[in-house]
DNA sequence: GAAATGCGGACAGAATCGGTCGTATACTGA
DNA sequence: TCAGTATACGACCGATTCTGTCCGCATTTC
């Protein structure tokens, strides 16, 4: 019964991105412990338990954690939270994500004959991708502060190829 | 019959976004004449004319056109090409876009209590919506290339607020 | 008045997403 | 050895969203 309809919003992370953004987190806030079962994480964020364990599966196939069956199993950081950045997450998750529908990436443009758009387009992703690259899961981990301003935490990117 | 389902890609721009820009780029292509109706735009490009359509109007009631019906009649860009961003015609298209499900913007955080994800990556979110106001649909109309470099052409963001 | 055009709501099909279930497999520890 | 815990993976379903179409109405020109 909104008024409104507030917001659909694009670029929008898959609920999945962020849930596996936030238990690299975790994982990244508890080195100590040698390894954090699926159920563990979902717990602590109140997430869909299974849900979170498909995709820890994927990040454990995409290289960035290691997982151990058993019992005391579960999911460990497969490199140190600083070697992991964002981008390689989302990546893994979501898959490659371009800006426009189509790219001159597998075979240029199926549908819309004149893909003119995309071009320039095609710059933003990079830097997107560059942003997200810059962004590590310590950097997560470190910006705990509830309502600080943490600015200077993050590199930005350097925009000039 | 894919054998191998591409890739969904994340962070993607609708179609009615590209559309929008599509259709704003040609009109900016075509300074000369007065208005230009959805039919002609989307028969230009091949695209569906109803669909289209809509999308203009939106961008009409946006104020980046300005219509005008009746016979002879149609859109026109409401400024001028370098006076139109990117950013305005994805953002009056798809709604305000955030690269995570809750922003601090309008109800905090609903589900997902802990969005201990979302602060830093909300200035990748700045980051975004700087380079795509930076690119006006002037910019999309001059790089016609059709496989140049351009390099230079759009100025991108300089990331130090 | 007729034709062309924009305006806007309703609606349908397709695709995608979020989430669940069931089963197989692997490891641990008693 | 065996039971319990945990990952691995495929199938499936419901809800939402996206794309696209259809219809009636308003506005302008000729």
């Amino acid at each position: 019964m909104r008024t409104e309809e507030v917001a659909y919003s694009m670029l929008k992370l898959s609920k999945k991105a962020d849930y596996g953004l936030m238990a690299l987190k975790y994982l990244a806030e508890h080195p100590e412990t040698t390894a954090l079962s699926a159920k563990d994480i979902a717990d602590a964020y109140g997430i869909p338990a299974q849900l979170l364990a498909k995709i820890l599966q994927q990040l454990t196939r995409s290289g960035l954690l290691k997982s151990h069956a058993g019992m005391n199993g579960g999911y460990a950081l497969a490199r140190e939270a600083r070697a992991i950045s964002a981008y390689e997450v989302i990546h893994s998750i979501d898959g490659p994500f371009f800006i426009t529908s189509c790219t001159k990436g597998s075979k240029g443009c199926d549908l819309t004959p004149s893909c003119t758009i995309k071009e320039p387009l095609a710059r933003v992703n990079e830097t997107i991708a560059g942003v997200l690259k810059s962004i590590s899961i310590q950097d997560l981990a470190e910006q705990e502060h509830p309502a600080g301003q943490a600015r200077e935490a993050s590199p930005l990117v350097s925009l000039t190829p």
